[in-house]
RNA sequence: GGGCCGUUAGCUCAGCUGGUUAGAGCGCAUGCUUGAUAAGCAUGAGGUCCCUGGUUCGAUCCCAGGACGGCCCA
């Protein structure tokens, strides 16, 4: 007789090979026609909320592994808040104004020039163009398994939202913390606009390379011998500075010196110069041999001196710069702020007059003196010639260097101020207050506070202003009259509430007279005509608003608990989010700030399509399914940097496998169980509730770890978990599940055990493993789900009865027997006995589990035996152990050695089995 | 060039406040099983803990310098 088929074998449709591209798409399609996410959220409501606030990806181009990698992450967050209980809305959002769009737009539309586009027109099709890159990646999130919001997104372009943006620049006017100042920008005189940093190609240029001294008076001169330590000296003092662009000068305010360069006072024939020291032998060439040293200090102390200006009728102050380098030139910087982005970050500073004495065609305006009226390039060889004449030029040659050019007419850009409006960072203490808001946000990783903070340091005056079309207008007005720039709340409150009816376009589209209150005048001269300007809010300010737009109504609060993105992001949107969210709410927007790393390929090297390791989200979800992908989201540390490619995945899909066969075993045993027939745990076997009791520790210690925010903690957990569990717990499970009768309280106690265990194993996951998860979950039978629709349904509470202390010393000291015993030989085919001599404590805790040691130990007979010798600290508490051949013969049906043939009918197997296999041949 | 971060077995990662034969999973090799079977179980081989100095009785862990890689800036 066949008495295989007798047992009861595992049984289960669900599948061993997870063909997860093909599956996962269905199992959205269950979850939206289940409403799985919106139920749980409604159920969840009362228990209060947890809130994730979306940073906006922006709307150009599909997503690439560094956003698919940063979504997962934010993911298994709001799931962990859901199945914890809370209200875990998510809305995810999109940024989708901006200079990128705009010019894809325009390419798109193959336009060179967007001064020749109707604003109107362009923006109409910019729009166009960002709403097909949300629905895109919209889909492509969705793909991913992500839970949220995702008909309703929050999208930077809805009325609504540019209302709040505009409302947020009436908030901030009223506070006084806008301005309209000038700024150094890039600028092709031949285009006669501005440019972006990406409308920039580097190109070779030559350009003269001079060396000029800027003398001091003799007032001037001791303060300078006296800082540097000099002795008395009559003759001539200058700071030699170098410089590839002389048509800058004119608009030299300062010169800049590294703080904690050594500068030395070099003497040479009857003059001195000042140069850094490590510069000073290749910047005074020939002149060196000869030269001097009179005098040296750090530049630090050289701050607050002056000279004077080599031909225009002023000083140049003495300031200190960190850029300044001692690579090239003489570490004495020609500062002109007019004229550079770093000399006009430090004009601001110190608080340097601007000079701009460019036009937008790039000739002198009166405001450079002898110039006037000269193109700066032909200025260039003039103002040498004059330097040459006084006295001031030191060297002169050719020099070819690297230079930016415009991208359109590749013709040499330069730096011009320009006036633009601005977020002063030190009115009101902004920059102050800003820092001291980090005090309140924790940080993941921790260090994350001081980069911020630095971020804040170091954040220049928020230019806010754009001259371009994609974007949402900041609505400030020049007076005809006087010509005076007006950021008015009261104008731009009725500008928000115009914005928030129509559209922003209604800024190009509508008269001025549309957005004047009654009875405005202008401030400065009360004059009532005006006229619109045309400026965008940098995208920056945009995002750097979402919390006010996302967060405060809708049943989310404000602050969110969480906001989680790239590491760049400290200088982007934590950055704005936190100023916008200090400057209007006296708080950050946020509660806690976690960075994830970069994806790199599999070397570490950026991604990179040229290399061919650049990978796409939506072809790596095609190829390997999402949920594998997800895996390796928590695979890996995700605070650094991190790697990925076709081998990583390869292994975290095997992992996968592991995890889902585990799955597979579970339900495959559970398929006759009613759940009439579920043991309570008290009543179960003792190797089924420690079961059931270290399945709830681990599930506490995922829980600890998703709450650490330690995702990579709870990965470990897992596989730690399930390898226990599986080697140790399910081969001993075998014996009794497919021998035992159908209903034998053995079975049914192991049966409950399982179903315990699986349970408490998919919530665990669940987060991570969305779609495999809920798939187990819908081939567990129905009668077992306890109402639970979905896995989504269920909660992570596990009994905090605590007191898994002495059950995780158990279990651990039961694998290390087991893997004791099997060093010796595999014990699992049933052929050995086992006599164990245990210490008394070991046997104290092993006596209890009776028979199921034995199951577990996989031998047909096992006898305890308690030393008498106190017994070593070794291995489980095993003094000595003796495998012997097992008694009787081996059953024909459930393969243990027993006594057979008891039951004539059934010769070749035990008595057990026998009258299993009688009760079968009744029911028949 | 500056700021920040990282560097532990082939790969992904653990290693608490300095003292362990430095661990796990995956892979690899070997064996068992064929009643989880394109599965399961066991055993084993793999490491100058990036390098160089220093502190210490003792350093993967602390300090300094360097190399390599990454991010943000310049």
């Amino acid at each position: 007789m066949n008495y295989r088929e007798t047992l009861n074998l595992p049984k289960t449709g669900f599948p061993m090979k997870a063909e997860l591209p093909a599956r996962e798409p269905q199992w959205l399609q269950w979850w939206r026609e289940h409403r799985t996410y919106e139920r749980r959220l409604e159920r969840n409501a009362p228990n209060g909320p947890w809130i994730l606030h979306d940073g906006p990806p922006y709307a150009n181009g599909d997503l690439h592994m560094g956003t698919f990698f940063n979504m997962v992450l934010k993911d298994v967050f709001v799931k962990v808040a859901l199945l914890d209980g809370k209200y875990a809305k998510f809305v995810p959002g999109w940024d989708m104004h901006g200079l990128p769009i705009e010019y894809e737009t325009l390419r798109h539309l193959n336009i060179r020039d967007f001064h020749t586009i109707d604003p109107l027109e362009l923006r109409e099709q910019c729009k166009e163009r960002a709403l097909f890159w949300l629905d895109r990646q919209r889909e492509q999130r969705i793909r991913m398994g992500n839970f949220g919001l995702f008909d309703r997104p929050y999208r930077t372009i809805d009325p609504s939202f540019e209302a709040t943006i505009v409302n947020a620049l009436a908030d901030l006017a009223e506070r006084q913390q806008l301005y309209k100042g000038l700024r150094s920008t890039l600028w092709c005189v031949y285009d006669e606009t501005a440019l972006a940093e990406a409308e920039i190609e580097y190109e070779n240029r030559v350009s003269p390379s001079i060396f000029v001294r800027f003398t001091a008076t003799r007032e001037q001169r001791e303060r300078i011998l006296d800082a540097m330590g000099a002795v008395r000296f009559d003759g001539k003092v200058s700071f030699l500075i170098w410089t590839t662009t002389p048509w800058t000068l004119p608009a030299n305010a300062a010169i800049a010196l590294r703080p904690v360069a050594t500068y030395g006072l070099y003497r040479i024939g009857d003059e001195a110069v000042i140069v850094a020291e490590a510069l000073a032998q290749p910047a005074l060439g020939a002149k060196f041999a000869d030269a001097v040293r009179l005098g040296r200090a750090q530049g630090a102390q050289l701050d607050d001196l002056a000279v004077r200006h080599p031909f225009m009728d002023r000083d140049s102050v003495v300031v200190l710069a960190d850029y300044v380098d001692l690579e090239t030139g003489t570490g004495v910087v020609h500062t002109a702020p007019g004229h550079g982005a770093d000399d006009f970050e430090t004009g601001l500073k110190y608080g340097l007059p601007i000079f701009n004495p460019v036009d937008a065609a790039g000739h002198f305006t009166a405001e450079a003196g002898p110039y006037a009226g000269t193109s700066i390039w032909d200025a260039n060889a003039k103002i040498v010639e004059d330097l040459e004449r006084s006295g001031a030029l030191w060297s002169l040659q050719n020099y070819e260097h690297s230079y930016p050019h415009c991208w359109r007419c590749h013709n040499p850009v330069i730096f011009r101020a320009t006036a633009q409006w601005f977020l002063a960072m030190d009115q009101n203490h902004l920059r102050h207050h800003a820092i001291d808001a980090t005090d309140a946000v924790d940080y993941t990783p921790q260090w994350g506070r001081a980069r911020q903070r630095q971020m804040i340091e170091t954040h220049p005056e928020w230019c806010l202003s754009r001259q371009r079309t994609w974007g949402t207008p900041i609505p400030s007005l020049v007076c005809l009259g006087c010509g005076e720039a007006i950021l008015d709340a009261r104008v731009a409150r009725l500008a928000a509430k115009r914005f928030a009816q129509a559209g922003a376009s209604v800024w190009w589209s509508d008269p001025v007279e549309t957005f004047l209150p009654p009875d405005f005048v202008c401030p400065n001269c009360g004059t009532t005509r005006f006229e619109k300007e045309k400026n965008i809010v940098d995208i920056w300010f945009e995002s750097g608003v979402t919390h006010l737009a996302v967060l405060g109504r809708d049943g989310l609060p404000w602050p969110s608990d969480l906001v989680l993105e790239g590491g760049d992001q400290f200088r982007g949107w934590f950055r704005s989010s936190l100023i916008t969210g200090v400057a209007l709410k006296g708080r950050a927007p946020y509660r806690r700030v976690m960075k994830n790393g970069w994806v790199n390929d599999e070397q570490g090297r950026p991604m990179s399509k040229s290399r061919g390791t650049g990978i796409e989200a939506k072809d790596a979800m095609a190829k390997w399914g999402a949920d594998v992908l997800r895996l390796w989201a928590a695979s890996v540390e995700p605070i650094d940097d991190v790697r990925f490619g076709p081998n990583i995945v390869e292994q975290v899909g095997r992992v996968y496998r592991n995890l889902r066969n585990r799955m597979r075993f579970m339900i495959s045993n559970l398929y006759d169980l009613e759940a009439s027939d579920v043991v309570a745990r008290d009543a179960m076997e003792p190797l089924d509730r420690l079961a059931c009791n270290v399945a709830d520790a681990f599930v506490a210690s995922v829980k600890a770890a998703y709450d650490r925010f330690e995702i990579h903690d709870a990965y470990l957990e897992i596989v730690d978990f399930e390898n226990g569990i599986s080697s140790l717990y399910f081969d001993a499970l075998k014996d009794p599940l497919y021998s035992r009768a159908a209903a034998d309280p053995r079975r049914r106690s192991a049966q409950s055990a399982l179903l315990y265990v699986l349970q408490r194993f998919l919530v665990a996951l669940a987060p991570v493993l969305s779609f495999t998860a809920e798939e187990a979950w819908q081939f567990l039978p129905e009668t077992l789900r306890g109402g639970n629709e979905s896995i989504f349904d269920l909660s992570f509470e596990a009994r905090h009865r605590g007191g898994f202390e002495s059950d995780l010393r158990l279990w651990k000291q039961l694998r290390e027997l087991r893997a004791r015993v099997a060093a010796v030989a595999s014990p699992r085919d049933f052929e050995a006995q086992l006599v164990l001599e245990l210490t008394p404590p070991a046997y104290k805790t092993l006596q209890p589990l009776g028979d199921n040691l034995r199951e577990a130990l996989v031998v047909s007979q096992l006898r305890l035996v308690q030393s008498e010798r106190a017994g070593t600290e070794s291995d489980a508490g095993v003094v000595e152990f003796a495998l012997l051949p097992a008694e009787g013969a081996k059953c024909a049906r459930c393969w243990k050695y027993r006594a057979l043939g008891n039951d004539a009918a059934h010769p070749s197997i035990c008595d057990d089995c026998a009258s299993v296999v009688r009760a079968l041949n009744l029911s028949h």
